[in-house]
DNA sequence: TCCTAGATATGATATATATCATGACATATA
DNA sequence: TATATGTCATGATATATATCATATCTAGGA
């Protein structure tokens, strides 16, 4: 991790707009005297479950997975988070340690409020805090929502819609690289590495993608989401 | 459903102070004006997937059941919420119509405050903003938990997670009415009826639980904790 | 550079779970 | 009262998925 130096003031910065619409100049400028700027290599880690929460946490650029470990058991990966969304859930709000791991996928900046800051602006804003609770309402119900769809595909369906995932979510193009391993697709859609592997096989087989290694090209788009509404 | 008339004024319901730590005379005062108190038999349905949302529900007396239901393939139940228990999650402040359906599975009070009115004393008091997110986030939090600890169970340790859930949740006793049938089990805990039924007579077989129809003695905790934890 | 660990890949086999079939029983309905 | 409908129950069978085994390829470490 590196923390960026040369840093802006909230008041300039080009999310605020998006993120925080209904702030006061006095409050960014709150925001600008307790923020960090963070950078994260692919592949490092943000945060560790039971870790002291002390700051609000949201993705400003790159892609980071939330994640829980269980002693064995394999790893699940609850979601993928890209930029503007907040990588501390509403944790921060219940609970003094961390629910979840999160981990860089890809080299990430993080923006980090100091949360006792960040909570003092939201008890004093109270249209900030309906805007803080819609914001991460709709990341939850995702969540949950995702989890249910899973559940009840087969392996083919669960496959088909991770690659959708990533192509009309994260990536928005029929052709993108994969971040993450394939191992790390089974922990996140609930199967076995092998069967990822063997599906995408398929998948390639019955040219409805190329694969070159963690390259992807959806060929038939219509047809993977036919796969994943009924399989 | 009944609307209750005969009503008390919020402040001086014994609820308020464990929902509503922080709100001033005046606010529990606008509450008053602003709320029903309805009552609902078992099986109705409190409010359904897709429509319009115009009140804060909680859930004052009885248990009701939150689920899904998607066309061709069975409901899913996403939890079950007790005496307390927001009903209508944080999609109240991100979305303008309910995400899930929710119904009662006993003879239910709920406590209904028009949305106006709570955005706007959410808005006017900070500290009860963040009363409301810790306590909706832990709800959140509880409820993708349980998914995922569901999702990494076999068969038994399932219906061991469940027959736990009701004891230490729910009713804090080993003895205990089923609120629900087997198939609502099954929607629950994400297996088949038949399995459920299957599953609960070799408990009752290998004397771990005393089974008469929706009657439930666990008479071995210990060893459906284990059979939870292992299986 | 070699060596090792992990990722990808595929086949054979085992097994957990779903599906199908059937029946008893209770409860609602006409 | 008779008829239908839903729940509980259990066995036989089918099937989806996990597990185990093995091989190749690549990237990182000594």
């Amino acid at each position: 991790m590196r923390e960026l130096t040369n840093l802006n003031s909230c008041k300039s910065c080009a999310y605020n707009k998006l993120l925080f619409g209904g702030l006061t100049d006095e409050e960014l400028d709150f925001f600008t005297e307790h923020k960090q700027e963070l950078e994260f290599k692919k592949g490092e880690i943000i945060s560790k479950e039971g870790a002291p929460i002390t700051s609000f946490l949201y993705l400003k650029e790159g892609l980071v997975k939330l994640y829980k470990e269980s002693p064995g058991s394999k790893s699940q990966i609850i979601s993928i988070a890209k930029p503007l969304d907040f990588i501390s859930l509403l944790s921060i709000f219940s609970n003094s340690t961390y629910k979840y791991n999160v981990a860089a996928l890809e080299d990430t900046v993080v923006c980090s409020i100091h949360l006792d800051a960040f909570k003092k602006v939201i008890e004093q804003n109270g249209p900030f805090a309906l805007e803080i609770m819609s914001k991460m309402s709709k990341m939850y119900d995702d969540i949950i929502e995702a989890r249910f769809e899973i559940n009840r595909k087969h392996l083919r369906g669960r496959i088909a819609f991770i690659l959708l995932f990533f192509s009309n979510h994260i990536y928005h193009s029929d052709e993108f690289e994969l971040p993450i391993s394939r191992r790390e697709i089974a922990e996140l859609i609930e199967m076995t590495t092998e069967n990822v592997i063997r599906i995408l096989s398929e998948f390639r087989k019955d040219n409805i993608v190329q694969i070159d290694g963690k390259n992807i090209k959806l060929i038939e788009p219509e047809r993977i989401e036919s796969i994943c509404k009924l399989g």
